[in-house]
DNA sequence: TGCTAAACGCAAGTGTGACTTGCGTTAGCA
DNA sequence: TGCTAACGCAAGTCACACTTGCGTTTAGCA
């Protein structure tokens, strides 16, 4: 028990650029392996910074590692609006398998599946919570337009959507093919009638 | 180097009753725990085999787990023949959905995605190949029936009912509602409209 | 029923990777 | 320019996958 300090915290400078070497660091890593073998040692021995650092910094590997995909996956949302539900799916779910294609999508996808700590089950929840709320706005509109009768499935039909391209990912093991959103959408729009 | 034995297997009396009380004792300790937990160490003392034997028996970890949740999944199939498309599919899909919401099938969703090692890789083609061909049958017949015109998007509906409920439990870690086998397969059939 | 070696138990050990800690050094920020 | 948060460094703990040498049990065959 020593005197207690104030503990005031430094966000600028050396703090925010140590961050940034280590998220850049893991990225990079993430185009060299597969998402298992994203050590925290050699995220330090990559970046330069310590690894007592990083783990004083994020407190766990999960939390880095989440941390490090929200930050990638951050930039890649805004719901698009072409003016007809069959347009705006496949601009949204084309997007996604773009993304998925890459290491670090990849990596969200695999890790968001296997990390079973607190922390990734909070922000896994608001991940998929915002996504789905993203994806009502658009059934929302085609109902509007009078495209759809009523939006009632459209929660599943995006989990359909989205589901499929992650399956055939990780458990599969199976490359997304160049018109998969086109022919989801088209499969979700219409059935196999 | 040393003197080559003929190496003459045993399969009888004590290595089966070995095996058989590992695998047990591996199926029992996955509905105690998350698969991730299930460590050689826990399935060695709660099965009374040594660690060693089990090492000497499977060589590793995975290559004992693919083993434990092949030998609990073989039981489960043979397609259906209701007469209908919608029925076979309901059929198909719910006893799927009964399975992947048993401790034992959730480990084979979880470890399925997770597993990297090339045995495991095999295993996993087969298993895809063989479920992905039954469907088909499915589909086939249906056409025969005129109740579609082709099958030729087959692959990508199975694809769709089955990687739905994989994404709905590994990534959004949420449970599959009882009528998930009828409003997919209604949704896979119909489409949105 | 007795022999032989495969299969097993046991103890001891290796290697890796997550995570911690005490201490001295660097560098934001008032 | 001083205070101290943030960092580097070294050393260590712990859990778990996987190995190995050796003595003991037991299956399977003559």
């Amino acid at each position: 028990m020593g005197g207690m300090s104030n503990a005031i915290p430094r966000p600028g400078g050396r703090t925010a650029r140590t961050r940034k070497e280590v998220i850049a660091a893991a990225i990079t890593l993430l185009g060299e392996m597969p998402p298992a073998d994203l050590t925290v040692g050699r995220i330090a021995a990559r970046s330069g910074v310590h690894e007592s650092t990083i783990y004083r910094k994020w407190g766990t590997r999960e939390a880095l590692i989440t941390d490090v995909l929200l930050t990638v996956s951050a930039e890649r949302l805004t719901p698009p609006d072409t003016g007809s539900l069959r347009g705006d799916l496949v601009e949204t779910i084309a997007a996604v398998a773009d993304f998925l294609r890459t290491p670090a999508g990849y990596a969200l996808a695999y890790l968001g599946a296997t990390a079973d700590d607190k922390t990734t089950a909070t922000v896994r929840d608001a991940f998929w919570a915002d996504r789905f709320a993203k994806a009502q706005t658009i059934f929302q509109r085609a109902t509007e337009r009078g495209e759809i009768d009523d939006a009632s499935s459209a929660q599943l039909a995006y989990e359909a959507l989205i589901g499929t391209m992650h399956f055939r990912i990780l458990s599969r093991r199976r490359p997304l093919d160049p018109d998969i959103a086109e022919r989801l959408v088209d499969l979700i729009l219409n059935g196999v009638r």
